[in-house]
DNA sequence: TTTGCCACGTCAGTTTGCTGTCAGCTTGAT
DNA sequence: ATCAAGCTGACAGCAAACTGACGTGGCAAA
């Protein structure tokens, strides 16, 4: 399952970030309004966790812009505002759940594992991936009758490269989805992972766009 | 197929009556369980539906006490209390399978069919796994002619990896199984457990995905 | 009540294999 | 031809996972 967080808080967000990733789901994860906007509009999530005090806008104004463009990707609104009021516009304006900061993260996965039930029922979309076939959902991968074996590293790098498949993706982007913000990266980790991904699953899935980054043919 | 449906709820009642006996069973409806007593003592059932939350009493005493009597009828718990600890409970209360509240009444049919089969005398679809073969409905597991114990909770794992078999899940997943929300998991009870069926079931069958979590080949 | 048993959760010491790093090589642009 | 960018085999370190052992508590039999 695919997650966008949009919080610009540091310590909330990592906290939130790497719950919701220990629970083997993918997570973006931005900190503007207009950010996610823009993931939005690229990336099919299967949940939203909206915080409503965001320095560049009103939470609630994006969320009803949201549903009036006809989207019902399912959203969570966090938010340190408890006042009653606002709980009851939130749910208005197209809200799925409220969680009221602060809140335990177990609170938080509950609500996650109701989201998940209801995506489970569908199907799992396979890809294809030059002769390979893959599943996000179950980290799953094979050629032909033949397992493959990612290991999570792998899985984070193939993930974020699908994500934007057909767009050429920086190397500090993929960076910025396998470690947190502000880790160092003192070598050529994304190469070497990318080379590991190629012996795996073909030479010729992920293609090198030199200079700019790295992109999967559409 | 007789089948005793225990429920106080009117509308869920009519339901579950109406669904079961479109599929060709006899019901018998009662909405207590000093009723319930009753019908047990005098009608031979192939399956019992049993509502936890009633109005006379608590319906896991009420079971415990049924299997004190040596009665071995299928029990098929239906409640609306969703907290895993209750669930395991159920089972080591002797209930053969759990339904929480609200489930598609799909979900309770598929239940009905495999008590069905047993009932029937056909075999129960019992699952290869590794060396083993497992009957998740019946609780019953061996490898070859000796038959495997295995505790409650080690049941409740092998269940949700068994449930998305060929998929990876991840600990947390495992522990949202085990435990209710909530539960603080200091420790690798998880860990324990897969080694715990892998001396009982064989290394092989559940295969750890070092970052990701376990899975159990398709 | 006492006794014994067993499932459960915890811990510590050990094992495992992923991960990040580097060095030397290849490729592509100019 | 030259240089920068990218590729990949190898390897040590370390965090994740394994497992034997133990204390506790609940349940049942005596």
């Amino acid at each position: 399952m695919r997650v966008l967080l949009v919080e610009d808080d540091v310590i909330l967000g990592e906290a939130i970030r790497d719950s919701v990733a220990a629970h083997g789901h993918g997570v973006d994860w931005v900190k503007r309004l207009d950010e996610a906007g823009l993931s939005l509009d690229t990336v099919a999530y299967d949940l939203v966790l909206l915080d409503l005090n965001l320095p560049d806008g009103f939470g609630l104004k994006f969320l009803k812009e949201l549903r009036g463009k006809g989207s019902d990707v399912p959203v969570i609104i966090v938010t340190a505002q408890d006042q009653i009021g606002v709980r009851i516009e939130g749910l208005d304006s197209g809200a799925d759940d409220y969680l009221v900061k602060p809140f335990d993260l177990d609170e938080l996965t509950a609500r996650l594992a109701a989201v998940a039930r209801r995506y489970a029922g569908q199907p799992n979309p396979e890809l294809d991936v030059g002769e390979a076939r893959v599943d996000l959902t179950r980290k799953v991968a094979r050629i032909g009758d033949k397992q493959i074996e990612l290991t999570a590293r792998e899985w984070a790098v193939l993930e974020t490269l699908l994500r934007h498949r057909g767009a050429i993706v920086s190397k500090p982007d993929i960076e910025d989805s396998l470690y947190e913000f502000g880790a160092e990266v003192e070598s050529n980790a994304v190469e070497v992972y990318v080379s590991r991904l190629r012996k795996k699953l073909g030479a010729k899935v992920i293609e090198t766009v030199r200079g700019l980054g790295y992109r999967v043919a559409a």
